[in-house]
DNA sequence: AACTATTTATAAGA
DNA sequence: TTCTTATAAATAGTT
């Protein structure tokens, strides 16, 4: 609901993913507001963006939406419970530590390092992804150097334009000076040479105006 | 948002007060599920209808959520303030979640997403580190896959030996047999057919022993 | 439960 | 962050 549709997938831009979340977080707070007032109900929202900040919403109290919560779960012995909490906490340090190491070892797979007992099928699997990626990461570079090719085009014909201009200008003053000249020599100048019917020698030989447009690669949109 | 505008304020009728907690409810969980994907947020809901029903949404689940919850809100601390082991534990999980955050971007780059505000430079780095990591696993793939042809060559080979063993043999008895013939029968067989004075042919067609040798492909040690 | 006219939310751009 | 605005999405009232 927006200029365009998007799709529900982590937003990669760290700015924006922040700018969606900042408005988006507003939005759902607003709604839960609306839905405890509307239809007389006890709402509770918990909010942690990616920093760790925390964003809150309770039609009530937090604490009694939590306590109500547990009490319908029946799990509100264990969290006023000091060695259950380390238990938690160990826990979640286990769960984080097995993410990482499953993570690390499929990074170093990836980074062509620890492939010891993958079978040849692992192997082509592991080998068509980092084709993908390598054509993705290539694609985005060439996009950026295309761009900057295109600019540098841009700029190079601007720059010819100006110059044909001058290279006008300078024509016709040449040939207001001829005519000038005539009026007052004949058609001969002052050292005996007749004067060319080709109004254009700039004669310093090197203000020729250069096309710069270099072959244009295809270009896809960003 | 609807044919036509409401106010905010507890609906009169519970028929539709019910409908309308039904849609919302179902909109505020679907925008709290997107804003969690989104923007990579840890999002707990909770709802009791007015009739004391619970509806619940959590990103991770809602037992992470509480605790997170109350450990930012320094409740429980308090209560429970002797456990320095819990924020020992708390320290190592908030180490190990950033170690995983940064390994899960590197990963994401690796996979070819997340490519946005990357100079080219460090594209030229992801792509060269690419084309090493698939060097790696084909450098692997391939040496497995010549290891298994070398291993069916040997195992040809093999064959090839016991089928020539077992030919000269076979010639062997021939040849006995042969001689003894001959001095039984003279130079003619029981059929009055001319003894071949070529050894071998084994009549059965199909025994030709076959060189099992493929082209080698060049391999280098593992 | 569907439908649809409207309102509301929000993506993109400044 | 905040504003604007075109467009997508949600939903109030209806069938």
């Amino acid at each position: 609901m927006g200029r365009g549709k998007i799709a529900i997938r982590r937003i990669d831009n760290s700015a924006s993913r922040q700018v969606t979340f900042s408005k988006r977080r507003k939005g759902l707070i607003k709604k839960a507001k609306e839905l405890a007032i509307l239809c007389d109900a006890e709402v509770g929202l918990v909010i942690f963006s990616s920093s760790g900040k925390l964003y809150e919403f309770a039609s009530t109290s937090m604490k009694s939406v939590i306590e109500r919560y547990n009490t319908l779960k029946e799990e509100h012995q264990q969290l006023s419970n000091p060695s259950s909490e380390v238990k938690f906490w160990q826990r979640e340090a286990a769960i984080l530590k097995q993410q990482l190491q499953n993570l690390q070892d499929n990074h170093r797979q990836l980074m062509g390092e620890q492939l010891y007992g993958l079978r040849v099928e692992d192997l082509q699997n592991l080998e068509n992804q980092l084709e993908m990626s390598l054509k993705g990461v290539r694609m985005k570079k060439e996009r950026i150097l295309t761009n900057e090719i295109e600019e540098l085009n841009r700029r190079g014909n601007l720059i010819h334009q100006e110059n044909v201009e001058l290279f006008k200008k300078v024509n016709l003053i040449r040939k207001e000076n001829m005519e000038l000249h005539k009026k007052i020599y004949g058609t001969r100048d002052e050292n005996g040479n007749a004067l060319s019917s080709y109004v254009f020698d700039s004669g310093e030989g090197s203000n020729v105006p250069i096309h710069l447009q270099l072959s244009q690669p295809e270009r896809d949109k960003d």
